[in-house]
DNA sequence: CGCCCCATGTAAGACGTTACATGATTGA
DNA sequence: TCAATCATGTAACGTCTTACATGGGGCG
């Protein structure tokens, strides 16, 4: 019988490191290299953040890191996903979205669904758009309850803000249902065949 | 002369109670339950993060707290802002927007923006929104270059990731026409009676 | 030779999270 | 009287930021 391993709890930096690490092997000097590309800047690109959140991760035995044997060039360490780490990987991005998972920006969960396919498979990927679009719809009610109870007591700016943040959500919801299409038009087109 | 005050840094959470108490003068309690509505959860409402953060303010002589006296109920501290509190929070408002501060998430600036019109007047937020738009173009831009270049190599879902995120700010591009085009038509009505 | 890129790390400090603690008042 | 709500705080802990430190390799 295992210990229970009290239930760990993984920031999101290790989760963004972990699902890139499934993709490829890589060191950490590459994965900053990553974080400082556009796309990826929500999380930084900094030595004193990566660095540490590896060595967490490896104390958790979710990724190991090999020292590159002696080509020539400085020692480097690559590091790979293990078996855990791509359980819980699967574990976070599984998960159906919690009404929470929406009040904070969307990239968390963004993260998640762009990881999915390659972590989880496409059934996964399906699922968790799914399993968003309908936390969205329950978002997208309670903001409109909340723009009704306040719009008329904000000025112009705080009005339009809100307003933005609304029409965000719902353009997001119209994405979700393009997503999911996208998705059963590939099974439908790949079929069983996988 | 005054001692030159080596440019204070506020952490985001500062410049939210800053944006609150311009509003209205309010207790912690009372701002824990503002950042506890829906709209803006992006803030924790725990007492560990906002008292501090008040002392913090306090200490910098941004806000000034003082004990509201017996009227029955508990003792209860509302903080006002000092004038140095909103001229720091009018210097936050009115900075262009950087291209950094487009990478991580619109959070901030739509709070910026939903404070501009009462803490630095209608001729702020329309020349945030101007900022803002310029700012949107040159990152929409960089990011159809990093689409183009990879979106080949991407999995479906992180393709999708990607176009979700170009087009959520393409959509955010429109929506800044839309405000400006909001803000220019009540100047007209309201002329230059203000 | 000097500079920039590769590559990894550490140390101090700031900030937020979680959990705990306290106590008054209101209402069932 | 018991629970909920008002109201304020503190302590431990984890993580990120900022800045510093180190050193090899390639190139002009």
């Amino acid at each position: 019988m295992k210990a229970p391993a009290a239930q760990l709890k993984i920031p999101s930096l290790g989760y963004a490191l972990l699902g890139l690490l499934q993709q490829n092997p890589s060191s950490g000097y590459d994965l900053r290299k990553i974080f400082s590309s556009s796309s990826m800047r929500t999380y930084s690109d900094s030595p004193g953040a990566i660095y540490p959140a590896l060595a967490r991760l490896q104390k958790q035995a979710l990724v190991r890191g090999t020292i590159e044997d002696g080509n020539g060039l400085r020692r480097r360490q690559l590091f790979h996903i293990t078996a855990r780490g791509l359980a819980e990987l699967k574990k976070w991005i599984t998960q159906p979205i919690a009404p929470e998972d929406l009040t904070r920006g969307f990239e968390q969960i963004m993260l998640r669904f762009a990881f999915s396919e390659n972590a989880a498979g496409p059934t996964a990927s399906l699922q968790l758009l799914q399993s968003l679009r309908e936390a969205l719809k329950v978002h997208i009610a309670s903001l409109h309850t909340e723009y009704e109870a306040s719009h008329k007591l904000m000025p112009t700016s705080g009005r339009l803000a809100f307003e933005s943040g609304m029409h965000t959500t719902e353009y997001f919801l119209q994405w979700t249902d393009y997503a999911i299409a996208t998705y059963e038009k590939e099974r439908r087109k790949k079929g069983k065949s996988v």
